[in-house]
RNA sequence: GGGGAGAUGGCCGAGCGGUCAAUGGCAGCAGACUGUAAAUCUGCCGGCGUACGCCUACGGAGGUUCGAAUCCUUCUCUCCCCA
């Protein structure tokens, strides 16, 4: 095999990108592999306690891909290790300790999801708990040794959250340290991550000093705010575009964006290269083009890097059926009914609102459509054999018979 | 080791014996307006009952009281100050 020039590398590295650090580091390293003929290892860690991914967790994955696509060899690190561990104190809810067949599960998830991504050929796949769980207390405080309290307190959410007296673990301490150890354990020559890792992958590079390695250079990415634009996308937050949703989906999820997004995540989101960030720039700023027709082709563009160009253009369709012209689904979930029953009893059972009082309260609010008719009675009946379609809400279907 | 403050609904945060399912903000849902954008306005926002009602809920366990998120005891956890 052989690399592309260096320049040539370069540009696809940077693409989206926020810092590269050093980067005449990293332009040492391509020159070298390129003489060498040796693909760098590129680190990636992730979190398997959280098994959903969305194409927030895509950026970061893409970028890897990015240096598969050169030629590079891709490392994906399984943090079991610390997903088990996970946060003793119970205060950090994004840390849910697992155990380890759950993390496995976690990780298998994982994998399968990044597949519509990543080249799970040349991908390689390590699980952290190996070398992590090798490790004695003297090992580990041999390790404590090499960093300081201040240092650790100036990654930014440890100051934060000493600043407004929440509490901080020491074990916190540690993630950081466990992490860099990973690096070292690669001999990592780069490694990727959000921006909120930016520290976390700065440890590394200092770790692999302390053990007389040549140290990774980092590669951030912006984080990308979920379809509300404002809080980072996370499924909690019920503002992520999930890998796994729908084309359908995806690109409602998209057109739901708020203006000011749709360029970041033409970036970020869409992949979309030099040339065409600038051109939409350029059109959004003329003011005569509707951002809305600009998003639309933003929708398409993300749904045809997952599902490809007709699966585009079907979820497109649909949302100017199905939105646009409030239609309902060709196709939806069909139940049967063994006996007359109130239309609250329906739409709870279907599962289409969490409780009959929610439903009584979308019917009484006129959220409820028969046929394409609101129906605001709380006391209608559905009997046997009726043939209707029930929209509850925007987007909330069934079809009763 | 000593002293002080605190733990409330998804989050933040009031309440400090009855009128508290608990003010307010954020998030969420729905409606109006739109470009399913944003902003704005309106309504909803624990569960069951179409209202009155019942059940569950103010860190855990006991207790005082006709009545407790509110008082007492104890346990668990957190923060601050001094050493």
């Amino acid at each position: 095999m052989s690399f592309l020039s260096v320049n040539n590398q370069m540009d696809l590295i940077r693409r989206g990108a926020e810092e590269i650090i050093p980067e005449n580091e990293i332009l040492k390293k391509l020159e070298k592999s390129k003489n060498e003929n040796k693909p760098l290892t590129i680190k990636l860690g992730c979190d398997p306690s959280r098994p959903d991914l969305h194409i927030g967790h895509g950026v970061v994955l893409r970028k890897l891909r990015h240096f598969q696509d050169l030629g590079h060899q891709a490392v994906l690190i399984i943090g079991d290790f610390t997903a088990m561990i996970g946060d003793p104190s119970g205060r950090n809810k994004t840390r849910p300790s697992l155990t380890l067949d759950e993390a496995k599960a976690n990780a298998e998830s994982y994998i399968e999801q990044s597949k519509v991504i990543l080249d799970i050929e040349t991908l390689k796949i390590l699980y952290n708990s190996e070398w992590l769980n090798a490790m004695n207390f003297s090992d580990v405080i041999g390790l404590t040794s090499k960093y300081t309290v201040a240092r650790m307190l100036e990654r930014d959410d440890f100051t934060k959250r000493y600043q407004s007296e929440t509490p901080i673990s020491l074990h916190e301490f540690l993630y950081p340290l466990a992490q860099g150890m990973d690096s070292v354990e690669l001999k990592a020559d780069v490694e990727l991550g959000g921006t909120d890792q930016k520290f976390n992958l700065l440890v590394g590079r200092d770790l692999q000093r302390e053990y007389g390695q040549a140290p990774q250079c980092i590669v951030t990415l912006p984080l990308l705010e979920g379809t509300d634009g404002v809080e980072k996308m996370s499924k909690s937050y019920g503002n992520d575009i999930g890998l796994m949703d729908s084309p359908e989906e995806k690109y409602g999820k998209t057109m739901s964006i708020s203006d000011g997004m749709i360029v970041k995540y033409f970036k970020l989101a869409a992949d979309a290269d030099e040339d065409k960030v600038e051109s939409v720039e350029k059109v959004l700023a003329d003011g005569k083009t509707n951002p809305r027709d600009v998003k639309r082709e933003l929708g398409r563009a993300i749904v045809e890097l997952y599902h490809g160009t007709d699966s585009a253009q079907a979820a497109e369709q649909h949302f100017d059926k199905i939105i646009v012209q409030k239609d309902i689904p060709d196709e939806m979930d069909e139940i049967e009914l063994k006996s007359d029953q109130l239309l609250v009893d329906v739409i709870a059972s279907a599962g289409l609102t969490k409780s009959k009082g929610e439903a009584r309260r979308l019917i009484k609010q006129n959220a409820v459509k028969l046929d394409g008719k609101t129906c605001a009675d709380i006391n209608h009946k559905l009997s046997v054999g009726e043939e209707v379609a029930i929209k509850v809400g925007k987007r909330r279907f069934i079809k009763v018979k």
